[in-house]
DNA sequence: TTTT
DNA sequence: TTTT
């Protein structure tokens, strides 16, 4: 509905390497398997706990996606932010079957590298080639990384005062 | 892990009236089912699109739950704050079965109700009675709303200036 | 750095019309100030404490200026989503100042509005027009509103079963 | 006001060692300064370019500055949730002066780190000595770490279906 | 299946 | 002043 928000932030681990598929036009879609996990300390025993919660994540941004299948391995630790969407399939012998994941599709998703270890795990080749690794990765189309615009000079101004400077803040 | 985080955000009306369970201790569980959405205009055909996305969260935490219970109602604009948790559990016909929930429990969970038309909706008898309709509410354990605490005098202090208030910013 | 993230959620009320200043090539860069407040009760006294928070939020994302410029008032309540920025300068005495604000630039900013109430405030005409009113709006470029994409038919499947149908979850 | 969010998420960088002062009680307060970036290709010339953000942070939440003083050393890598606050004051020569931090107080402030490399910079000292390092850290007051509770068997079931078992999803 |  |  208008005035609706679903959002998902994930900061966790890939269980293995990310998996590709293609779309009919060549381009990947993505699906990564991160887990979370919560530890606590029982209140009664005293021994430590913990629990890992293992999420579904399909990416389906073009940008996003070419670079989780590019720098991505098992174990790398990432952040995520998408939307959480239900999908709902029969299976072969008519079950009804329910599927939540994370969707990276379209504007405000993002995919961060939290750590140059990725690719460390598994039989993982490793090593990514690039030079770009361990970066910030915003979802936005094909093509164009968005630069962080700022205002030129606003006509019509109202300017706070004189002499903006932008550079070291405190 | 160490280091992880799993967190949703949503903003979206709640499909049908909480769902209340009881826990042996007679504390409320809540259930809500909250609808968000999606709209956009089709590439091609220019058509206007629309995509709901249903959520079942879980309310745990004693404070948020008693809320819900009290002042939530079909229809209601909240903010949710929780973490994703899926379950998997085994029919009567024995085939096995995942949900995907939103957990508001312990620490790091909010329910924010976001409209004061709660309850306007379904068969809903609507009209609180309280005075607190439309508020935050922390998840903070059972019963103690925990306080936006001002630092009196940080004793040791290399304190910035001299002079300082803390009313109106600009 | 790379694998860094800052972002700020708000949802609050406009404490005033937005302002709107123009770039050289006309479009719009939309100033609004938002309130936020935290309620809690007193441990001492028990009685019941406010404290509002004021918020300079500045847009630069063209389309999300456009909707702020055309559908918000005082009083209005928002969902805002934008990464923190803080601006030093000097004023007319000489003196240096800070001003750190919400900037919605670029991908990952989102600006929604949570009532239809938007406009009755202050000298408000109020009144859209726009059937759009109370509508999600993602920042997402100039003129494109991104569409929430299914993915076809991934070439080279693995599906994970039969029959998918994408409509009502549970 | 009721119904209001003031969220802040960060992953970034100290770019120092923790500052700590000490309350009357002698609990810790522990200021941050983390530093994000944003990088981007220009669309005219083509080369990299790299914007640093910094942010003031105040843990007041006893459990969390604790954990940051212990813990937390120039150069480690942080995911912070807190608040916006500004604060106003008056410096000796009587210029009014904004302050705008990022408060960890209360519920839903945050602190994990995310490397286990914290300590490796600066005339750091280094090592721990806990076993506790590169944890997650939630802010629920002075000594009690929130246990992730199940619900063991709620009273008036509605259950839906037998056989719940918690452990793998999918 | 990850991570500490 | 961090980080890549």
């Amino acid at each position: 509905m208008a005035g609706s928000v679903n959002k998902v932030i994930l900061v966790g681990n890939l269980g293995k390497d990310p998996e590709v598929r293609r779309m009919q036009n060549g381009n990947p879609v993505v699906n990564l398997t991160v887990a979370t996990s919560d530890t606590w300390r029982d209140k009664g025993t005293g021994e430590r706990k913990e629990k890992t919660e293992w999420h579904r994540v399909v990416i389906f941004s073009e940008g996003l996606a070419k670079v989780a299948e590019q720098y991505l391995k098992k174990g790398a630790k990432v952040y995520i932010e998408g939307a959480l969407q239900t999908r709902k399939w029969t299976d072969p012998q008519g079950v009804e079957k329910y599927s939540t994941e994370i969707v990276l599709q379209g504007f405000n998703s993002t995919l961060t590298m939290l750590d140059g270890r990725a690719g460390g795990g598994a039989g993982g080749g490793g090593g990514y080639g690039g030079d770009d690794m361990g970066g910030d990765f915003g979802s936005s189309g094909p093509s164009s990384a968005p630069p962080q615009r700022r205002v030129a000079a606003p006509a019509g101004g109202g300017g706070r005062g004189s002499d903006m400077d932008d550079d070291i803040p405190f």
